[in-house]
DNA sequence: ATCAGCTAATGGTTTAACCATTAGGAAGCT
DNA sequence: AGCTTCCTAATGGTTAAACCATTAGCTGAT
């Protein structure tokens, strides 16, 4: 019947107005907030109570802070970086797993590529090839870090193409931790990249022919030998 | 080549180790962290800058703090409240649309389905008919809050079914937030209440007999409809 | 036994001052 | 003129001490 009355904190107030006018398109990305010393009279409240509101709101990514003279509160727009971190945060507890993560890996990138073929135009086809190249470059030079890098952004196009900023964000939330946590554990392995590199050929002709069961077929394949190869290192326990 | 250092600011030193604590282990749900003067001197800052560092884990869902003389900040077990609001506000501002959403539903419960029915206990089907069964009460005495809120139970209860954390918090997250922005759009609606429990009736069927295929396109069906729906509501534009 | 009220611990807020960083201008040098 | 160096002022970061608001548990009167 009745929900819980909300216990008033000054900052709380001070956060939602402040956030709903980002919501809400009063302030754009890329403006500033007036400065501390101002915003603490237009809301009636001292420097200090102020600024834990402006900590919450840089927390949950819709500010930036910059410091010295022409510093200030910046509207950022909205990105995965929270997401991410939230994640990472479960991986490194352990309440989320590699095996788990693969799982998950296994069903969405599957979708994710069924709906890159459906929609790819000539143009993204180009910029994968261009990515592909370019990894192809780093892998003939052993380039290591470089190519996780280009390998880590075909992922993460394969996610733009979907034109759904749903499945970007959770493809860039993935990559990203992965990239964070686990490819350290990963060290350069010719064998294995050049699977990975003859995948991405594959999944970049599935998408020219315009098979998507095809290239959902690879990339399942491909995160499933990744996995594999991760348990292979006894990973699967706790690391730092 | 090299990374950008980081600009220290105090309480995000006191965060890290607050975090890593808990991350680690050391500190364990349900604990107590010391009162705010005596952190502050164990961090040897100041109260303010103390209380900055516990916004910012309180913000991450990493505490909990409660007021009144034995209050204090309390370490929470990690849960998807903060994507859950992270997505909330990915809505709220517009940069994901009810299709958009829909789109990812469709794959990922299907996904989701298909899991949980190649991982059902006997329990797991006894709890599902429970909920089905509730559910059915409520709509026979047209309770239509507490149909919703058993409805989202169900779908909750099939994201714990897969036995994976990660699609357990995607689906937590999705169907929060379709109650929070989304349900009260669908005001009482007889016939469309009984499809969606129609729908679970034979999901639950399918699972008893072990037929993922089936309880997939079930669901992915059952989605698409409740999209459709929406639209015709002519939803797909700004809200509060 | 019950209930009202007191007590003290704890988070919430305010104020005022000082420190650290930085963009931009002023001064001085070549 | 063009360059470098230094100064200045605006802005976020930090400190300190005091007071307010909430609450669990005790104390005592009924």
């Amino acid at each position: 019947m009745f929900i819980k009355a909300k216990q008033s904190r000054v900052f709380q107030d001070v956060v939602e107005q402040i956030q709903n006018a980002i919501i809400s398109g009063k302030l754009e990305p890329g403006s500033k907030l007036p400065a501390e010393r101002e915003l603490k009279d237009m809301f009636n409240t001292s420097r200090g109570t102020l600024r834990e509101a402006l900590r919450v709101l840089e927390q949950k990514g819709l500010i930036e802070i910059k410091l010295g003279v022409s510093g200030g509160a910046i509207i950022k727009r909205i990105d995965a970086g929270i997401m991410t971190e939230s994640l990472g945060l479960l991986i490194r507890s352990g309440e989320v797993s590699l095996e788990h993560l693969a799982e998950f890996r296994i069903k969405t990138e599957g979708s994710i590529v069924e709906l890159a073929v459906q929609r790819a135009t000539k143009k993204d086809i180009k910029e994968l090839e261009k990515l592909f190249n370019q990894a192809k470059a780093y892998y003939e030079q052993s380039d290591w870090e470089n190519f996780l890098l280009t390998d880590e952004k075909m992922h993460t196009y394969i996610g733009t193409m979907t034109r759904n900023p749903v499945f970007q964000f959770v493809q860039k939330t993935i990559h990203d931790n992965i990239h964070l946590y686990y490819s350290e554990f990963l060290p350069m392995d010719k064998e294995r990249t050049l699977e990975n590199l003859t995948d991405f050929k594959k999944i970049i002709e599935a998408m020219k022919a315009g098979d998507e069961r095809a290239a959902s077929e690879i990339i399942m394949d491909h995160v499933k030998r990744f996995n594999d190869k991760m348990l292979e290192k006894g990973l699967q326990k706790g690391k730092a």
